[in-house]
DNA sequence: TATTGTATGTTTGATTTCCAACAAGGAGAA
DNA sequence: TTCTCCTTGTTGGAAATCAAACATACAATA
């Protein structure tokens, strides 16, 4: 387990938590490292699992196919991602399927045994609970900004949504995105080149300028 | 405490707990009530909170502003629903205020104590802990699979990708859906029109039948 | 039965977006 | 410098969506 360890250290689950500590706790809940082939499932589509998967080596797809057999790659787990917390965290029936990308190591985790505090009162679960609540609602609240941007039925609108929260959480009307333009477009599900005249427009009216990922914005038309 | 019990009984959080567990559990994590006038502010943007609010009478909204000032409701807490939890359990800044609709009873939860076994070691934390974590990740689950059907370019996509994953959900070609045209084309974020317009389309080419909030999915064309 | 209200389907012109291609500008490499 | 490559901006015709009507069907009610 030890040669994981540079792995694990940067695994937002395992934050702050000292090296020892991090075994002390695969130990606690028991968890069990797996080696899974190229193209091998993980997990299958319409299965439950109790526990959640962490890739150590490799990398994994996660995969959703429709009623009609097109197969849709959702994303792509590398080094320290994990997957498959959510089915497990709900008892819910998996409705995407994990499959090895390349022949993969996956740390395996029970979420129950995680969520348990262990017999010995194993003191660093505390911790472990405390980050899995953080890291779960805040990609509640990071979802919850995309849908509200998107959820937008003009190009425009969801332009000024999207600037509008960035520039109030970064507390400036002067601020960069972590975006460029095809990219900002994609996170916005609208077309780069009809985004790139909708800016345009913004900027003629005096809303904003904008020079690569830097915006500026006007409260008031200048 | 206890003539708020009718309203925890149905709380997701304090699933599987009887009337004393409960009451337990509050005490254990110190929980206060506060009374709150209509129209008073009970989250401010820009705040931190280490508590969660659960409206135990009235109702309140939540708001968000925008750079021009512009209010929108984004949703509205009658009883026994809570708010601020992602923000108190991630530490974050709040993007939204809370404000109490008509007079209103509120429950805080400090999150900090609800994620810590207390020192008596109370056996009903880790149910609710549990919970807890069953609540956040039900709820990624449903955002995902909204964002997955609203990011479809168009009308017809986003329709077939929410048909199907419900047809594989409820495992049958045939099957209900909790929505009216209206609700649907919300849901989806098209126009309601045109979102009729397009299951017409469907329908004669086969793809589907559907009568109200029924749906019958068909493999090929017929 | 007649009336009313609600949900759904249809249509049409205006608007917006999509798609594809090309243009402009800058950064880095040869 | 010159030549790529990459990002961003621009444009025009095709396609889709929007908004606002109106039509139809059905249920509930008196």
């Amino acid at each position: 387990m030890k040669e994981y360890l540079t792995v694990l250290r940067n695994v937002p689950f395992f934050k702050g938590l000292e090296d020892d500590e991090i075994l002390a706790i695969l130990h606690c809940v028991n968890a069990t490292i797996i080696s899974k082939s190229a193209n091998s499932y993980i997990f299958k589509a319409g299965d439950t699992t109790d526990v959640m998967g962490l890739v150590l080596s490799g990398s994994t797809l996660i995969i959703q196919e429709d009623l009609w057999g097109h197969r849709n790659i959702l994303s792509k787990c590398n080094v320290g991602d994990f997957f498959g917390e959510l089915y497990a965290a709900n008892n819910a029936v998996l409705n995407i399927s994990v499959v090895a990308n390349v022949d993969s190591t996956i740390l395996l985790l029970n979420i129950n045994h995680l969520l348990s505090t262990c017999p010995s009162s194993c003191i660093h679960h505390q911790r472990l609970i405390h980050n899995l609540v953080g890291v779960l609602s805040n990609k509640i609240l990071i979802l919850n900004n995309k849908i509200t941007h998107t959820s937008k039925r003009t190009t425009r609108d969801k332009l000024l949504s999207y600037l509008s929260s960035e520039s109030i959480r970064q507390g400036s009307l002067s601020f960069d995105i972590p975006f460029d333009r095809q990219q900002l477009a994609d996170y916005l599900c609208v077309e780069r080149a009809a985004m790139s005249a909708e800016l345009s427009k913004l900027k003629k009216e005096g809303l904003l300028t904008t020079y690569r990922n830097h915006f500026e914005l006007k409260k008031k038309a200048v």
